[in-house]
DNA sequence: GCGAGTTTCTATACATGTAAGAAAACTAGC
DNA sequence: GCTAGTTTTCTTACATGTATAGAAACTCGC
């Protein structure tokens, strides 16, 4: 009748917090107050521990970070309706990427993270290799595009979120606008002209368009 | 015979530390010792000043390695031969910035600032610019085609500089591998394939790949 | 029940960037 | 010379990530 209910089958001092609860409170604080609040001291106290004992769950707040990433996209990416041909597949699978990615702003400092390897962004990167297989790609040149389309994507995203945080929490003059009123004429003109239309430009969202442009030409190479 | 020598024409205390003195010790330190070594304290000490006296001189870290970039643009772009066809001029110039960027790794979080706006790098987007231009795009499209070429640029070099840091400075399984592992062949059949030889087909240097392949697309698109 | 081993948690400490304010070193006007 | 104003420098302090050392809480073999 008494049997030792339920044998604790792990040796030690048993865990009283749990890498998903950290993971968990953490995403809690990040929703509710931005990536800039989330301390590894206020994470203990709000689970109730000191902050060392973190430690023991996350090997340090860089993994912690990725872990919310990949916590993020295991519930944004919905495997979106993907077109037959295999190009639109491409196109579709790495927008959607870009899209999640878009949405959460706050994994810049993660996003420079070797690939896109969260376990649920695995079934996209699948979806872009076939595609580009399909178009006739070699297996090793297609690993190739996806990782060109990768660059494209994580540097629009880091370059975008990076220059509009920097225009919010500063309001002197950009360093391009400075330099800008540096450009001559005569020695730059194309600079010059599109001066006063930069801004507006470069405001623009033309992740799609440079994303069929690098595929095309992708595709082009044979 | 006794002129005040030369009237200081400047209000209040005489500075003792330029900022020039600043980044130049600044570069000193990286180039001996690294970036990582690169500490407000240190710098001060070695310029003999307290730590916050630099405040005085850059605004914070940040505008100081962006300063340091700058000044390492200044010298390493040396402005190369262009070939006379446009597309080759806008391949050449690209490839001048990736390449001059991709020799000092340090600057991967400098880099995610909006453009790669240093004085010196200017005359590389006028020919971008321009070799775009001549190639049909309108200006307006030119700019965008500039960004495009800048978000691939600079993730290739984010991405690439950060994945071999990581890998020095960490010894145990990466996260890559562990992924790779758990790959089912049956769903994910196209990554199964390359998982073997996924880490040198990512090692392989494909930025020139990528940036014609790019380049072609946007020519394509008119 | 007891010691050995193992795991988790805690206390303390340090390096770092930098905010806030006082002090110092100057010029200009009197 | 003295006061006011201005700019630079210094002092002190704090928040943060995290290393290190050891204490605490368990299992297991006896």
């Amino acid at each position: 009748m008494s049997q030792s209910p339920a044998p604790r089958r792990t040796l030690g001092r048993p865990a009283r917090i749990s890498r998903e609860q950290v993971i968990a409170t953490a995403r809690r604080i990040v929703d509710a107050d931005g990536v800039d609040r989330l301390t590894m001291r206020r994470l203990a106290t709000e689970i109730g521990t000191t902050p060392m004992a973190l430690y023991h769950h996350v090997r340090n707040k860089d993994e912690l970070l990725v872990a919310l990433l990949d916590d993020y996209a295991e519930r944004a990416l919905r495997r979106p309706e993907l077109p037959g041909d295999p190009r639109g597949r491409v196109l579709a699978a790495a927008a959607a990427i870009h899209e999640a990615l878009a949405a959460c702003p706050w994994i810049t400092e993660v996003l420079t993270a070797d690939d896109l390897m969260s376990t649920s962004a695995l079934w996209f990167v699948e979806q872009i290799l076939d595609g580009l297989i399909a178009c006739g790609l070699t297996p090793d040149r297609a690993v190739h595009g996806y990782r060109a389309i990768w660059y494209f994507t994580a540097g629009e995203i880091i370059v975008r979120t990076t220059a509009t945080r920097r225009r919010t929490d500063d309001d002197r003059p950009t360093y391009r606008e400075r330099v800008f009123a540096d450009v001559d004429p005569d020695e730059l003109p194309r600079l010059a002209q599109a001066a006063g239309r930069w801004a507006a430009l470069t405001a623009e969202d033309t992740y799609l368009d440079g994303l069929q442009a690098l595929l095309d030409g992708l595709l082009a190479a044979h």
